[in-house]
DNA sequence: ATAACGAATGATAATCACTATCGATACAAT
DNA sequence: ATTGTATCGATAGTGATTATCATTCGTTAT
């Protein structure tokens, strides 16, 4: 019984307003920006309770989580380790070889996360 | 210039010596076990040498950094939520499809880290 | 309407992996 | 022997996240 209070409501409403990677300092601002003062704790709290209802999807990148908005379609993650941008890419055929690869073994599959790290078009442009 | 010295040496042999994924207290218990004692500071720091030299690999778990020898050929991981153990495997395909990922986008791959997570076979067959 | 119960809130303390600091050491080059 | 550079180890500090706990909110039972 997890409820979906004013305070989370918020929360989920600034993740799905802006198409970001977003970690909890970053939604406590810019809700107390907006006027809305939530409890750091409150946020922690209140992004694990949405993450687990599938109302928003997260990511754990080596420092922090990150949060953003579910309404997309499954994806994972190239992360510049120049500028910190997070790009996003979808490709159905590493994710079935990610099930082929389980299967194989007898293990079950609840989740997975690919990161890609490197340089971005910009960053790799400046680089010399 | 990185300094391979005893107590790198001594950290470097015992993650040699098994087959598995070490977190920096492991590595210390180990040690200490074999009256190797060694600061834990100094075994951070080595582990950080010793990876950035290429001589382990490491891997980034939600809560921590974890270590394993490099003279494997590459490979990914399956995580257990069960019971924590860690399984390897080896997709060529997927590791190519990466590469193509990243280079319709102009994206210069560093590195990646895909983790399945899940049960394993045999946290599976205790399910119930 | 009121009492009662479970869940959430928010301020703050605590946890935990990791890094920074700094005086002491090791060791190689001059 | 002296200098210079990298490392060591004890310990303080950092930063993200979680635990604690008194208080508040919402819903259900009376
Ligand atoms: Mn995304
Ligand atoms: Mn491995
Ligand atoms: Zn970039
Ligand atoms: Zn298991």
């Amino acid at each position: 019984m997890q409820k979906l209070t004013a305070q989370r409501q918020a929360i989920l409403d600034m993740i799905n307003r802006f198409d970001k990677h977003w970690d909890a300092d970053e939604i406590a601002y810019a809700l107390k920006e907006e006027g809305i003062s939530i409890g750091i704790a409150t946020v922690y709290r209140g992004l694990a309770a949405l993450a687990d209802q599938g109302l928003i999807e997260s990511i754990q990148l080596a420092d922090k989580k990150r949060y953003e908005r579910a309404d997309k379609s499954h994806h994972d993650h190239l992360v510049c380790t120049g500028c910190g941008s997070i790009e996003e890419f979808c490709e159905p055929q590493i994710e079935s070889l990610q099930d082929k690869v389980a299967e194989e073994r007898g293990f079950k599959i609840e989740g997975h996360q690919l990161l890609l790290f490197g340089l971005c078009k910009t960053c790799k442009a400046e680089e010399s």
